[in-house]
DNA sequence: AAAGAAAATACAATCGATTGTCTATTTTTG
DNA sequence: CAAAAATAGACAATCGATTGTATTTTCTTT
């Protein structure tokens, strides 16, 4: 920058400003250190901008796998959620960073890059940690959260409207004349709690009691999903439908199914959740509920924003949406 | 840092080796200032650091999307390779900084924070711009890419066997007694054009000769991919199996075949390329090619570490592997 | 015990920008 | 036209660390 104010003859204050289009320094004078800049091809160190101003121009984004399942970072729903933030943060010229580690105690990462080295964090998902979470929301590095609106709730929180989501597929089971509904889903984590209780509010709409032995706790790990579908099956419970906690654990169930020689749609009806790409590629393509996790992913950011520029931001519940797909090519 | 150095009685720059371990300064001194950093809740300004010794302690990726065919981030062979290079990153110690947008001209990378916010950029794929990628490769900031090798290539290369997994692939249908094998992928695409040649050469070992019609040139975007297929289908060929380009293609393949009426793997035997998680969910679980891609995103980071360290890197190319599912529950 | 070597630490410049304060120049106004 | 006001630019401190050089302290050795 020295060079570049040696040769426009002034110095670097002028040059840092009217590359900053600070309204103290002439158009004139401005167009002219602009022009020398770029024939010069010099362009501002943002390392040592980011540092004077005491920011880092980075977003971390943190996703909260769970660990005892063995959930792991390909889960597509993550990804699409990634692509949503990356999006938005790319519009407000903010940088990524991908947290890496799988993280079991979120107060770990408050000496770590992921808070040191950012203006913000975004935590895709509650786990288990939802008091650690309450307490690192009390550091300087503001945060919001993915999940399920909690009690005493000290962050900011966006979510999908899981109560939606759970009535809306079992309605529509419903509605196609089935009558035992089986929920698999891990009813502990807070976003599934929520969908079951959009399941038994339909359930109740239809007059229909709830049966417990139809609740299955899967974990999101497939190895594991399998399992314990496979011991739900060997058990002596009836069902015509299921309600999935995500579309992988949706596609799971089905080669499951199969393999014990029970058509789908035919003997079992499957809705997922999601609305991953992947649901649509399969074979018969998947039903779901759709939450829009693209836009979920701009919500998170623009809240993280407004935090980092010192309002109050609210928590935001986005809808869900039913997607009916046709169960193509095995009408046998 | 000042703060500190006044409690432990020493100067910053004391403070600062103690810190890093510097054997200019006594290790009972050392041992002192760390215990005072600790209870002092103290930790060294990253951002300062980096700054002071010139480097970011970031490195990009950029994922080079086929923007023709509308390829999304959310491919799950992108996915699988972002995790092993975060990984690999956090075993150095280096932040992982995602390039948001696809890119249609690497070259206008070069001014943006990808280039100049961080010490190295691994490129997942060539596209079509393997002449812009030797260009960027003359630039200050060290580049590895993942891909074919290419004549006149002056960038350091790290890519699966292509060649070995087209003729593993094509090799065991044939064993299988599929005679018509058609070839579904893009091979104007470097790493594809590779695959097609160990299927030639696959087949020459068996007697059979080249059909040019069933090489189908399919891009990876699943609308497009459908279509193709579609067309495909509609023509005069005749086939037995198929050998595809990813995994997802497989799956398309294989949805496109069921609603046509055609078993799989009964009519027509599919075989895939990747090995995503997501392959061996399906129904029936696919038989595919494996890539080590988690292995690879490590191979990728060791290169470019040992270029950023001013080490010559040869480039690298990973085994392919075949791995057989049984196609399960659809013995009709 | 004194001289010399070795070890430990202090000092201060430096990285590349931003920004408050002060000065110089230009413009406006009565 | 002179004085006041407005504008442009210069100057220098600052952010928080690292590191080469100078200095002090400690330890050997004779």
């Amino acid at each position: 920058m020295q060079e570049l104010a040696d040769i426009a003859g002034v110095t670097r204050g002028t040059v840092s400003r009217a590359l900053n289009d600070s309204p103290r320094v002439n158009e004139k004078t401005k167009a002219r250190i602009r022009k020398l800049a770029e024939k010069h091809d010099y362009r501002v160190n943002q390392q040592a901008r980011n540092f004077r101003l005491r920011r880092t121009g980075v977003i971390s984004v943190v996703f909260m796998l769970d660990v005892k399942s063995d959930q792991h970072m390909s889960d597509p729903f993550f990804l699409e959620m990634l692509g949503g933030i990356a999006d938005c943060l790319a519009e407000h010229d903010l940088d990524l960073f991908l947290a890496h580690a799988p993280v079991d105690d979120v107060l770990e990462l408050q000496g770590s890059r992921v808070f040191q080295n950012s203006d913000g964090v975004i935590f895709i998902g509650q786990g288990r940690q939802h008091e650690k979470l309450n307490i690192v929301a009390k550091s300087d590095t503001p945060i919001v959260v993915w999940g399920a609106p909690m009690p005493g709730q000290a962050y900011c929180r966006v979510g999908g409207d899981n109560v939606a989501g759970g009535y809306l597929a079992t309605k529509h089971l419903l509605e196609t004349g089935r009558r035992s509904i089986a929920f698999f889903g891990d009813i502990k984590l807070p976003e599934i709690a929520l969908r079951f209780s959009g399941y038994q509010k339909a359930l109740d709409e239809h007059g229909i009691e709830l049966d417990p032995r139809l609740q299955i706790d899967v974990p999101f790990e497939m190895r594991h999903a399998r399992e314990a579908i496979n011991d739900f099956l060997a058990g002596d419970a009836n069902f015509d439908a299921a309600v999935c906690s995500s579309d992988v654990m949706a596609l799971s169930v089905i080669a499951t199914l199969n393999e014990s020689s029970l058509e789908v749609p035919g003997d079992v009806a499957v809705v997922g959740y999601d609305d991953i790409g992947i649901a649509s590629y399969g074979n018969p393509s998947l039903t779901t509920i759709r939450q829009n996790i693209r836009s979920a992913g701009r919500a998170l950011v623009e809240s993280l924003l407004k935090i980092i520029d010192g309002q109050q931001s609210d928590d935001t519940t986005l809808p869900s949406e039913l997607v009916l797909r046709q169960s193509s090519g095995k009408a046998k």
